[in-house]
DNA sequence: CGTTGCACTGCAACTCGTTGCATAGGACCC
DNA sequence: GGGTCCTATGCAACGAGTTGCAGTGCAACG
């Protein structure tokens, strides 16, 4: 699981209570990513007793004590350490958290993670395709339960071609960056 | 949760059994869902118990028995009431589901559940745009954090423009089919 | 002045889904 | 002959995530 990493990257742009978080959750990093303030509680807890973000607890006028997160040694080393960590399970949600991420640890490691996917979800791809000219040679006169199975495999392909233009993307921009 | 009904229209395209079933969904279906076998045999018991299966117990040479499930007249009844059934927070894995099993409801149903989730998703694009336009006027020049929470925006944009894309391919080839 | 809403944390119970293990007979390989 | 894989079902335990509830205290609305 990568909440607790996407966690360390948000609480390494800027420190913050869990209530914070969540609301944070809902916009920046929650265009993939949603979580409620009890699991955002609970995986905050338990990163603190693994030692990766310390708390400060902060009093406020008129309103109740706030815990607020600080990443930790312990826990930006943690960080390093997933962003470099190949994971074929990834989805795009753990992969935009990493590239969010990237700044906190070694984004040439980021980018061969990128590298890694962009050529698994082309294979897919190209799977699909073949798929589509193998079983739908003429789309156009498709009706009922064959038209339908093609529209879904129609989603699966635009699917799989968004992510490989991102990666591109990501990739061409990450490039960019090393050279400037 | 809508594992019950991605069940209910794989059963009604064809009968089987929960094993037969995991194969499934390992292929077609799961261009965008994954079952284990578990999960698919507890869901196939609550089912049952819920009267939209019945259970037909097949003795088989040199191979355990197996149980092959077929959809009964609630079953059918509940597919064709869930998929007229609005679901606002339904993802693209729940559509794919209805459109998928359009020819066992009314796909008019499907259809206008369809253009909810399009314009849901085409003004939550716009509102990427519009960040896109305020935060990063000038993304070529972008490094570091910006440029990396600028490349997950990014991502955020070609996601939603990949489904809006895929709602018309979609509505354009039902209205078409209707026409027919 | 009462209600609603927001900020802030947390417990308890629940659902959903995964993993590990068990069983059992046959096929296939070396 | 022994190992492993495939079909086929299922229990038990676990982990992740959601929902409901609860409490406090200020601010703003009408």
């Amino acid at each position: 699981m990568a909440l607790e990493h996407a966690i360390l990257v948000s609480l390494s742009e800027r420190a913050g209570s869990g209530y914070e978080l969540t609301r944070r959750f809902e916009k920046s990093i929650g265009l993939f990513w949603s979580a409620t303030h009890q699991q955002i509680y609970r995986v905050l807890k338990r990163m603190e007793e693994a030692g990766w973000v310390a708390v400060d607890v902060v009093a406020q006028s008129g309103r109740p004590d706030k815990k607020v997160y600080t990443v930790s040694d312990g826990g930006r080393a943690e960080l390093v350490r997933w962003l470099a960590e190949p994971d074929p399970s990834a989805g795009p949600m753990e992969l935009a958290v990493k590239i969010r991420g990237a700044t906190f640890g070694d984004p040439g490691a980021v980018a061969a993670e990128i590298v890694r996917h962009r050529s698994a979800h082309a294979e897919r791809l190209d799977v699909y395709r073949q798929i589509e000219k193998r079983d739908f040679p003429a789309p156009a006169g498709l009706q009922g339960q064959h038209l339908h199975q093609y529209l879904v495999l129609r989603g699966g392909i635009r699917v799989e071609e968004g992510q490989v233009e991102w990666f591109d993307e990501v990739l061409a921009a990450l490039h960019h960056e090393k050279d400037a």
